[in-house]
DNA sequence: TGCGCAATCATTGTATACAATTTATCTGAA
DNA sequence: TTCAGATAAATTGTATACAATGATTGCGCA
């Protein structure tokens, strides 16, 4: 179709190499909901898998573990991060800090060619919803966020945003609700109307209202499964079998 | 003194074993401008100098690379972060659009222990700036905003506040005008104050003007230094000595 | 004398070998 | 049968050896 179908992952690259591959290829898969949560990610079998030495895949694998997709254990390997409730409600307070404010920039700097890419990218979105490509909708959802904070021209800002972004698809992986991913297509379509008539308020207003959606069909109850309490849920507090 | 005086550094542990406490060193280097931006980091020396293998070397200066503190250049090496002005000024604009609200969140948070943490650091900036341990006095004075951030108790938020600081410590050895640290001092008192009276409109409002008062006392005056310029500046433009 | 080129040197990037730790399996006794 | 302990296998952490790239120096030529 268009360069957005098989375009590179959004992480900047940090690094460069074939470890740079390496991190394009499982981000990209992570972001797919491809690799769930928790999964292990064994050096050996990556090594074998992409056809690289383990020094290479290690590297990948810190680079992934410093924008929290993935998570080391010492000694014990690197699995794909799995963000608990807590971590979930802290990064949407971090979007709705960083995001409003930058769509708001993003359409001061608005330009024709701008609009136009955000304009297909929202294509590329609804292609991929319509053929039921759920990992590439999410995908390619999520970019349109980072899109919007490269167009706002803070770098620095841009890269928390990308972390963030990253970070969510996780937490959807993990608590998302609905199969309904429709009132993101409209809201993504409202927000490009906003940028096209370059109304920063509204801009503003809709990344914000949008946020509070996203989270919204999220399920972030306080759940039980904590492993830690499961003594005390049913011997009470402070029983004999768990010392200290 | 207090456990203030040779306390780790801020970056949280990340990563685990030897390389930690390589990076720990350095980045302790580089905010106390002990380090100067720009400086090489030879893979060997360091090596050499921590007496460990170059493999986790590496591996330090990739996690300092994820931070923004050194810079990797391929096939060329390490070197100390070198902000350019437009990256300062977005550092605290990223700065501007977290701190402020953080600092209100902390308020919210604030105990008792909480103050007097803060009270002994202040305390001990004092000290280091009697004491004219200017490079100690900087880092302390850096630390007191992630303290800040931690008692608001977001830890997205505060790693973000984390580098951002971080990379503000590179930017002051850079751009700093002034030698009167003096400023910051009185904010930070005012700051602690308002904690204490738990008046969170003021902590915010006094966040936000500290912040413009750093980048006040900075120089981020658009330079000539650009050695791809210097030709035009001395020849006029499109000289033949230059090529495209 | 000044410039361009080439060979040498130094440094980084990658792969592999070895050490340390964890996990799984097996044996044996209660 | 079940649990504990010990041994074996698998996996990760670290060090070192080799390859590739970039910097430097010296030579030759104009």
């Amino acid at each position: 179709m268009n360069h957005l179908s098989e375009s590179p992952p959004f992480i900047q690259p940090t690094i460069t190499g074939p470890s740079a591959a390496v991190v394009a290829r499982l981000s990209q898969a992570i972001h797919e909901h491809r690799l769930a949560p928790g999964t292990k990610l064994g050096e050996d079998e990556l090594s074998d898998v992409f056809d690289v030495s383990r020094t290479v895949v290690r590297s990948a694998l810190q680079a992934l573990s410093h924008d929290g997709l993935v998570e080391l254990k010492r000694n014990r390997g690197a699995f794909v991060a799995k963000p608990t409730i807590r971590e979930a409600r802290e990064v949407f307070e971090a979007r709705a800090l960083l995001e409003p404010r930058t769509a708001r920039s993003a359409t001061e700097r608005m330009t024709r060619a701008h609009l136009d890419r955000l304009h297909a990218h929202i294509e590329a979105e609804h292609d991929a919803m319509a053929r039921a490509e759920h990992g590439k909708a999410l995908r390619l959802s999520g970019q349109f966020h980072i899109e919007i904070s490269h167009i706002a021209d803070q770098a620095t800002i841009a890269g928390f945003i990308e972390r963030l972004v990253a970070r969510s698809s996780l937490i959807i992986a993990l608590y998302w609700q609905r199969q309904s991913a429709m009132c993101e297509k409209h809201a993504h379509h409202a927000l490009l109307d906003a940028f096209s008539r370059g109304d920063a308020d509204d801009a503003e207003e809709l990344m914000k209202n949008h946020l509070v959606d996203i989270v919204t069909t999220l399920d972030l109850r306080d759940p039980a499964p904590r492993e830690i309490s499961l003594g005390e849920i049913l011997l009470g507090p402070s029983s004999p079998g768990e010392k200290g």
